[in-house]
DNA sequence: GTCTATAATCAGATAGAC
DNA sequence: GTCTATCTGATTATAGAC
């Protein structure tokens, strides 16, 4: 009976998790592809296969699926700052993270999210998983970008926030999604092209 | 008789156009501060002074609010480019642009739309005037780049299309408003650092 | 927890008098 | 053209049975 017992409830979790999942992949789907704004809970629902009551049950407001689906990505970004060695170059590891933004973003995943929205903003900075995500993934970034300054490779000329920023800002790049559009070139292309104005700049380079 | 109704039907026509002057205005302030869909034209109408049953008399739908702001801006910038010198170096006048539109992005003067909304998009693309702008100042910018890639001061390694994106991009690019919101930088620093990375990217120049 | 059905609200758009 | 009052539809959220 006890064991019994506990399997059921083991079980039973693990269908919920599984469901969580599958929620929060469609909503970050459909952040991706249409924005906050325009994705409707009625829509998520409808994707996942549940009713929209059963969705509130998992998540108390559209703002907390918003949220959840961005500690999702925080997640993904912490693993893959994980894979990254330890003894590469600073820079290196920078334009790593980089490269992997905006693959994430072509690959159509990246949750965009209206920067100016007041309800959307108190569930992100009170969902303790995002903002302590968000706080480590700086932490690292900003220490390679001090290190890189420090060793020549990124300049030191700008502060080290305005870089961090900048790097961030390839999240939510449009020059992304019009070259994509565009149907001219590959991914790969695009994210080469992005790299080199990103970090080489818009001028030609002396020879 | 003849020449007072002449008069009369003058400067009504003259209030009509500042009260669709005064309209745009307040819909390229709201949506510089919070964007098309935050925007309701409710409020639209309260700022203005008016009824809400008046705005739609001016324009058909808020689709064509945003559009009609968008149109304001076009022709702004189109003003703008007339004021550069024809003999000046093309990267100089390309610099130019940038630095003006971000300068109106940080004055909250520049509109952010989805680029994700389909019926803004066809309002947009229905609109002679926006569209006629867009395509004359993308002319312009175009052999600006082509030009300044052929005299070596721009990338040639870069497609001039992604070029242009780019330059349009500082017009939403948050690391705008993110430095801005900090409070550490003026914003005529703000433009500095942007111009910088932009133009120099993010690598340390070579001695 | 999941469902159907419904509430509650909000926002874009319009009717009709003046 | 401008107004007040209203319509209409969409959308977030919840009640209550199972």
């Amino acid at each position: 009976m006890k064991s019994s017992n506990v399997l059921k409830v083991s079980f039973k979790e693990q269908m919920l998790q599984a469901r969580e999942e599958a929620i929060i992949r469609t909503v970050n789907l459909l952040l991706a592809e249409k924005g906050f704004e325009a994705m409707t809970v009625d829509e998520v629902a409808a994707s996942v296969g549940i009713a929209k009551a059963s969705l509130y049950k998992h998540f108390p407001s559209k703002e907390d699926l918003a949220a959840a689906a961005m500690v999702s990505v925080m997640r993904r970004a912490q693993d893959f700052i994980a894979t990254l060695p330890g003894d590469a170059a600073p820079v290196d590891n920078l334009r790593a993270v980089v490269r992997w933004t905006m693959w994430v973003k072509l690959a159509g995943e990246m949750p965009s999210l209206p920067s100016q929205n007041s309800k959307l903003r108190a569930a992100l900075v009170g969902n303790r998983d995002y903002m302590d995500g968000l706080l480590e993934v700086s932490d690292v970034l900003g220490a390679w970008i001090e290190a890189a300054q420090a060793d020549g490779s990124i300049s030191a000329q700008i502060p080290a926030i305005a870089i961090l920023y900048t790097v961030y800002a390839r999240a939510c790049d449009p020059v992304l999604e019009f070259l994509k559009m565009g149907g001219q070139h590959s991914n790969e292309q695009i994210m080469d092209l992005v790299m080199r104005t990103c970090f080489d700049g818009l001028n030609a380079r002396p020879l």
